[in-house]
RNA sequence: GGGCCGGUAGCUCAGCCUGGAAGAGUGCUCGGUUUGCACCCGAGAGGUCCCGGGUUCAAAUCCCGGCCGGUCCA
């Protein structure tokens, strides 16, 4: 890029000189006389070295350091989001604190919550699992990026690169006390989520502290057109910045301080040597995780430098590591769930699960026996001050982490069967195994040798496995309903007035048709609603000065209504009068404003970490998939109902209100994006007083009165975490009775009696029809040996033939054969015959063959059959019974 | 969302590749052995081979569709 956007008059000023870094050539600003850019690797980390007045700092200090400062820079602080991006279409994890303002700050759609700000966000990201620990904390799933953002439109500027600059120099060395000559600022470029722009990494002493972005482009294929929002993206380690003022052996014992030592007590590993793992780490920067080449010449640098033998060097370093990626786990599932992560096989849930399965691996190599649960419990308490969540979902965390433990021990209970079939097909069906068992390769490995079997797991195991799975969507959109010519033509039209807001008990009104394509018809105003928020679009008709025309559905382009009919059309330009279905309409609205209260309900019953994952509110029955990990008991589900039917019967308001974006998520918080991120300035909130509060465009009865009462009818585990709950409100809920009733008394008459005896009737009946099994058994049984002894067999050259007559059911016809067959030289044979078809099946003692019979059979009769050993059959259309019967008698004779 | 694996006796599973009479272990019932228990020995009961369709003389087995469970991928 060009050399201009990073020419600052900051560094003019203050007699930055620019240089290329000697070792990668990128460009790089300082006062000092560094040669290289101070960034791994192509130095170590030689902050270690450093004689620095750096107060120590931890985690939370460093954190509030950084937010103090910029408070005093005239910066508003910004409370930081969950670690779950529910508000956006795109992602499932937080992964940066500009994630917090995209898309609808970013945009220019929305204003941020304040300009310029800061805050300190939670973030995590699972691309560099595999290097967590091996790295001794360059690499970190869970961290806090802690930023300040300002937001320069057209017509409002905040500030730019240079103050940006200038604000990382100042906190740099004055707060962190840190010699400028020691600052570099090293040229680059970032892109991400369509955006672009140039930026400076701040690295001192090998390790880099802060990234500063300036997003000035939109990336448009290979071009880059300038963005009218101009925005200070910036990205501080809050762990780096404890780390390098603590200067501690690795990055976990400045985040974790007192747990280190707790977690290798808990595991069970004797702690490692500081020196050795503060030269393991001053080296790490070298460490090319791709590169396992690169990892051994760690382990002999680190061995060399202090005199020691590599192997125990490497040792103590690789179980080391493992432990501080159990460290580092174990914080992102507590902070994942503690933000209502609900562990499971697809989409955000199985991130989690992931997450859990990799700790437990550890673990599991560690030959630790220590309680995961023990670990998590451990953290949260660590944590609890700085991520109140914790230890408000305490419990869910818990019983999640408990459950997916027990689904784990579950899977590697396969461990046998998958290692035979790692005997059968050998090394090349690990992928297959780890694929479909979901048994780890290194836990595989190690039970193989445990039976004499070596396994060579390949270096680039888990690369292969994503790379055989390709590309998996992120979250879905759903698809619309009308032809695409239509949404075109339609998307420019002014926006329908919409009345149903205005009043929702509106039943008709008078429109102009300002736009039609045959059935599809677009009104100036409309009482119709069309579908959205799960809720189906409305039904009714429209008249015109001649006609009446039946509307089937209704839906919406870019809040422009559009109707469609049955059949006809209606020229623009006419004045029609609408009159919805309004008994449909009312059971929608009672479904819908009973959705609301239902999710409520199931969220105070199970668990704040209960979350919509889908809704359909129809006439006849609504539904709501809730993220849960198990299937709610009978008791869970009648207290949702329950309590469900309190707020009904306490005669509850239910209220829209109007509210802009920023003060509703200050003021309510994330949970009002259940139904689905919102893309817009103001919200339209649905409140049912003191229950429930969500964003929300469908309508709702006033009063929770209205909905008479709610009946669950049904719940269902749609896949793994999430939980179907099916229910009925109103009048529904007389119209399911009755069709229970109708059941029910349909069962009385089938058993001939009365719905009040249905229980003792059919209790009777059961016993009688086991009874009646037990004596047909018998019965059977009597008639087989009875056979047995009484048929003869025709000899015929030695052997013996027998002629099985026809029989009752031919159930018992293998028995018959098998015990006829234990006599020598013998061949049953048992006839059935249907239009025109003789077939005849055939068995013999083990002594005689009977494919040679049925070959003859073929032969003569123009067959067609086969058999094997002891048992086959022919089906021929020329013969029947009789003359099968002389050829058969002919073919022994001849045997 | 997609890929892969699985569904056979109450339970754990074999059989499926290569179509030809539904199997093992365990549990259950009865009997024997034993002072009794465990063990051991013998006998017996127990099956919608997940469902539907197709191919075939013949399907647990092959093909197609579906349901359910598991698992992996971002």
């Amino acid at each position: 890029m060009e050399q201009r956007e990073y020419r600052l008059s900051f560094f003019d000023r203050n007699n930055y000189i620019r240089r290329a870094c000697v070792s990668c050539g990128t460009p790089f600003w300082s006062k000092g006389n560094n040669d290289k850019c101070a960034d791994t690797p192509c130095t170590n980390y030689y902050f270690f070295d450093m004689e620095l007045n750096t107060p120590k700092l931890n985690v939370k200090q460093s954190r509030e350091l950084f937010i103090n400062f910029f408070k005093r820079k005239g910066h508003t602080y910004i409370s930081p989001r969950p670690v779950l991006a529910r508000w956006r279409e795109d992602l499932y994890l937080t992964i940066a604190s500009i994630v917090v303002f995209q898309p609808h700050v970013t945009s220019g759609l929305v204003e941020p919550p304040a300009n310029p700000l800061v805050i300190s966000q939670p973030s995590i990201r699972l691309d560099d699992i595999d290097n967590v620990g091996v790295t001794f904390g360059r690499h970190l799933t869970t961290f806090e990026m802690a930023a300040h953002h300002a937001f320069n439109y057209p017509d409002k500027y905040v500030y730019w690169k240079d103050e940006t600059v200038e604000y990382a120099k100042e906190f740099f060395t004055e707060e962190m006390k840190i010699p400028e000559e020691m600052l570099n600022f090293k040229e680059s470029w970032w892109e991400g989520g369509g955006n672009a722009g140039p930026c400076f990494e701040v690295t001192v002493g090998g390790l880099e502290l802060a990234t500063l972005v300036f997003i000035q482009y939109r990336k448009n294929g290979d071009n880059y057109e300038p963005l009218p929002l101009k925005i200070v993206d910036t990205g501080y380690g809050v762990e780096r910045i404890a780390w390098f003022s603590q200067r501690s052996p690795t990055a976990f014992h400045a985040i974790y301080g007192e747990l280190v030592a707790k977690f290798f007590d808990k595991i069970g590993i004797s702690p490692p040597n500081e020196e050795i793992l503060r030269k393991a780490s001053y080296y790490a920067g070298q460490i090319d995780t791709e590169n396992p080449e690169t990892l051994q010449r760690h382990f002999r640098m680190v061995a060399e430098s202090l005199k020691l033998d590599t192997n125990q060097v490497r040792q103590e370093l690789e179980t080391s590591s493992r432990v501080f990626q159990v460290l580092d786990h174990t914080k992102t599932v507590a902070m994942m769930l503690g933000d209502g992560l609900v562990p499971s096989n697809t989409g955000e849930g199985y991130l989690g699960r992931l997450v859990i399965r990799r700790v437990l691996k550890v673990l599991r190599l560690l030959r630790s026996s220590v309680d995961l649960l023990d670990l998590i419990k451990t953290q949260i308490d660590y944590w609890k001050d700085d991520f109140p969540q914790l230890s408000k979902n305490r419990n869910y965390i818990i019983d999640a982490v408990s459950s997916e433990v027990e689904k784990f021990e579950e899977a590697l209970s396969n461990v046998n069967s998958a290692i035979s079939l790692l005997k059968r097909e050998g090394g090349k069906s690990l992928i297959k195994i780890y694929d479909s068992f979901g048994i780890p390769p290194e836990i595989l490995a190690e039970e193989a040798s445990k039976r004499g079997m070596k396994v060579e797991i390949p270096r680039d195991f888990y690369a292969r496995v994503a790379k055989i799975h390709g590309n998996a969507p992120l979250k879905s959109f759903q698809s619309e309903k009308l032809p695409r010519e239509v949404i075109e033509d339609v998307r420019n039209l002014p926006k329908t007035e919409l009345l149903y807001y205005t009043d929702p008990y509106l039943r008709t009104f008078f429109g102009k048709v300002i736009w039609s394509n045959g059935k599809y018809v677009v009104m100036d105003r409309t009482v119709f609603y069309p579908e959205g928020g799960g809720q189906l679009g409305d039904q009714g008709i429209i008249m015109d000065e001649n006609n009446e025309y039946k509307v089937l559905d209704t839906q919406a382009v870019d809040g422009v209504v559009v109707h469609i009919l049955e059949s006809g059309t209606i020229k623009p330009g006419s004045t029609v009068k609408g009159t919805i279905d309004w008994e449909r309409r009312y059971r929608l609205m009672r479904h819908h404003t009973t959705t609301h209260i239902v999710l409520a309900a199931a969220k105070k019953i199970l668990g704040s970490h209960v979350w919509q994952a889908g809704a359909e509110k129809r006439p006849d029955k609504a539904r709501l998939d809730i993220t849960h990990f198990r299937m709610p008991t009978t008791e869970e589900i009648q207290s949702i109902e329950e309590s469900a039917n309190k707020i009904v019967l306490d005669r509850r308001d239910v209220t829209p209100l109007v509210i802009n974006k920023n003060e509703a998520e200050a003021k309510y918080g994330f949970d009002i994006y259940e139904g689905g991120p919102q893309l817009r300035r103001d919200l339209r909130l649905i409140e049912v007083r003191d229950w429930d509060i969500e964003a929300c465009g469908g309508t709702h009865v006033k009063n929770t009165s209205e909905i008479g009462g709610i009946k669950i009818v049904n719940v269902d585990k749609i896949q793994d975490g999430i939980i179907r709950l099916e229910y009925v409100a109103g009048d529904i809920v007389s119209k399911y009775a009755l069709s229970l009733e109708n059941r029910l008394n349909k069962i009385a008459t089938l058993l001939n009696t009365s719905p009040s005896e249905v229980e003792e009737r059919l209790t009777s009946y059961l016993k009688r029809t086991s009874e009646n099994d037990r004596v047909l058994r018998e019965y059977r049984t009597m008639f087989v040996r009875n056979l047995e002894n009484t048929l003869r067999p025709e000899i015929i050259n030695d052997k013996r033939l027998y002629i099985i007559p026809e029989l009752p059911e031919e159930s018992i016809l293998q028995d018959i054969m098998r015990k006829i067959t234990t006599n020598p030289k013998t061949l049953v044979v048992y006839f059935r015959e249907s239009n025109n078809a003789t077939r005849v099946e055939i068995a013999c003692s083990s002594d005689l063959n009977v494919e040679a019979v049925i070959a003859e059979l073929i032969r003569k009769f123009n067959g067609r059959g086969g058999g094997k050993g002891t048992k086959g059959q022919v089906v021929t259309n020329v013969a029947g019974k009789d003359k099968a019967i002389q050829e058969i008698k002919g073919i022994l004779y001849r045997l």
